[in-house]
DNA sequence: CACGATTTAGTTGTATACAATTTAATATTG
DNA sequence: CAATATTAAATTGTATACAACTAAATCGTG
């Protein structure tokens, strides 16, 4: 009753509060700083990282590969990925197999990241000071709806 | 076994299927793009939709305390609301009492829309396809979480 | 085999994000 | 009260995101 004629009832499922959305999205951009000192060590972004995550564990994968793991296409990984070649991390070539496809492998400079990059999960976990039970559980819950709607 | 002389070790802790980061990131952008096509029917934007969400309940914000509320800073929040003021749907002005602050208003046509967005966050949670006891749990999860870390 | 449909990258254009810097206004302090 | 520190926006530059489109290669079917 404060103010002078605002016509509108302040509905609650409009108020930011007590949208699901809005805790996501500030939350992922959160996360994505906390990593940020750490990369930045690793002259790397946080969506490169993502992608070094990747390449670490399966040594080539195509640009479709990357995108449907990542959930990110063409648009975004193409220049992100030419990025990364520019610094010799990773090389990109034609599958001989099928021209259509780009695929990206590891480079001894961006293989050897791995080992300076080993410590980042652990750091990032202890910085949010949740039990590892709450930790897995949070995390199965997303990747639930995750799949949901993907 | 499968592979060549591939050195690494693949450390568990370095997949991506174990990072907690990883699906709130997803998720944060699965979202937005169920949003999408709700919110371009309003020609919104979805940091737009948020910004909207608190002057509807607000009716007048600094930039300073949108900032604030959304975890933006002013590189991109500046932008985005001369794109607001452009459509002629919020006003921007210097605050008399200081200038240095840029208060945000509503214009009629920014109010209005609200009328039109009222159905937005029902639509979502229908598609979440979730319990509202798993949503209010999972929104009271990551708001704690948020809180820790900003 | 021919040819239209599909698939894969790349390109273009727009809109965030955000670090770093700049500018102007206000607050603080000696 | 003057010098300095702090604060709020804006600006600059880089890197995502993503829709829409293009180009080239492959697939499928008659």
């Amino acid at each position: 009753m404060s103010h002078a004629a605002s016509a509108s009832a302040p509905d609650p499922l409009l108020q930011l509060e007590n949208q699901l959305c809005f805790p996501l999205y500030a939350l992922s951009r959160m996360i994505t700083k906390a990593y940020q000192p750490m990369l930045q060590e690793l002259d790397l972004t946080y969506p490169q990282y993502l992608v070094f995550l990747l390449l670490w564990e399966h040594q080539e994968l195509t640009v479709k590969e990357l995108g449907d793991k990542l959930l990110l296409d063409s648009g975004t990984l193409t220049p992100l990925l030419k990025r990364l070649e520019q610094k010799q991390w990773i090389s990109r070539r034609r599958d001989p197999r099928d021209e259509r496809s780009v695929i990206i492998g590891l480079l001894p400079a961006g293989r050897e990241l791995q080992q300076r990059a080993c410590q980042v999960p652990e750091h990032i976990f202890a910085r949010l000071n949740m039990p590892l039970q709450d930790f897995e559980n949070l995390r199965h819950q997303l990747t639930t709806l995750l799949t949901q709607l993907a």
